[in-house]
DNA sequence: CTACGAGTTCAAGCCGACTTGAGGTCAAGT
DNA sequence: ACTTGACCTCAAGTCGGCTTGAACTCGTAG
């Protein structure tokens, strides 16, 4: 197998090119080289992809998914950092885990409102909505904070 | 407890004032009155927040979430819905576990490189980066598709 | 009466992860 | 020689979920 144009490698993966090419000027992934124009890659961006679906799959940021990986390959991490990703990843799991446990309670249980179930609220409490401490998934960070004037975090 | 004012919808919840107000804005909780320009909101809405804040934990759009909400106050969805959103949830719920497991398993692993070993392979495959079904959270819903001319999902 | 500060509105900005569109290039087929 | 069409670049747009800023309004303490 050689090298495979951008059409190829998106063919292969299901990543549209478009996306082929964000990653590239990120530095997630590089083409060794061109034919003209045209970008070629090595078979071996594929693994690389799979990597970074991987760590997506994880909700990792693009960012943080490119600390992880080595130029040359693979991930090589210390192991402090990959443990550490991996409790995020297992308290996302917990919370996600109640909050299925409440959706599927809650589509079952006869309680007129949800909310009077104990069963449910158990699973409330359990998914962080109770005490907030909610870092799900994208923006909303409520950090169960003095709440009058806190201050930014970003920009 | 009487009714209380932004602040303390606030204080205690953690959520900002300024997500109140989306919230209100969005429909997804109401203001019970008004002293002067103030808003006066019902004890009750932090319940609600409680279960939006669920919701949100769970990786729901807010729009999914009004849907899933009654006016009056809190979910009163058919079994089916919730059963499937449930259903969403564990395929998540799966993905994030083989994700971690990969994590784990390369902070110890001793290959030099992480795909060489069979194991961290299986972890990746699980976590779906090796198929590609990859809709974990925000965009990037890679659905192995013809690659070559795939026509715009959204406007 | 006046100032203060917490509240209000509205429009605009931000972030991440891409996608889209306009306009350009180039290798290969006829 | 010319057309085709897949690829290219770069700037701008999109989407969700908020946040921020400017300008304003009140209720209350002094």
């Amino acid at each position: 197998m050689k090298d495979m144009d951008i059409a190829e490698v998106s063919r292969r993966t299901g990543v549209p090119a478009s996306t082929l090419r964000y990653y590239e000027e990120k530095g997630l992934i590089a083409s060794i080289g061109r034919r003209g124009l045209r970008r070629l890659f090595d078979p071996a961006v594929l693994e690389r992809l799979a990597l970074i679906a991987l760590g997506r799959a994880g909700g990792f940021a693009l960012d943080e998914i490119s600390s992880m990986l080595t130029p040359d390959g693979l991930t090589k991490m210390d192991r402090r950092r990959l443990d550490a990703k991996a409790d995020e990843l297992d308290r996302s799991i917990q919370r996600l885990t109640a909050t299925r446990e409440a959706l599927r309670h809650a589509a079952r249980c006869p309680a007129a409102r949800p909310m009077e179930c104990p069963t449910f609220r158990r699973a409330v409490r359990l998914a962080g909505a109770g005490r907030f401490e909610v870092t799900p998934i994208g923006p909303f960070k409520a950090e169960a904070v003095p709440a009058t004037r806190r201050k930014r975090k970003t920009g």
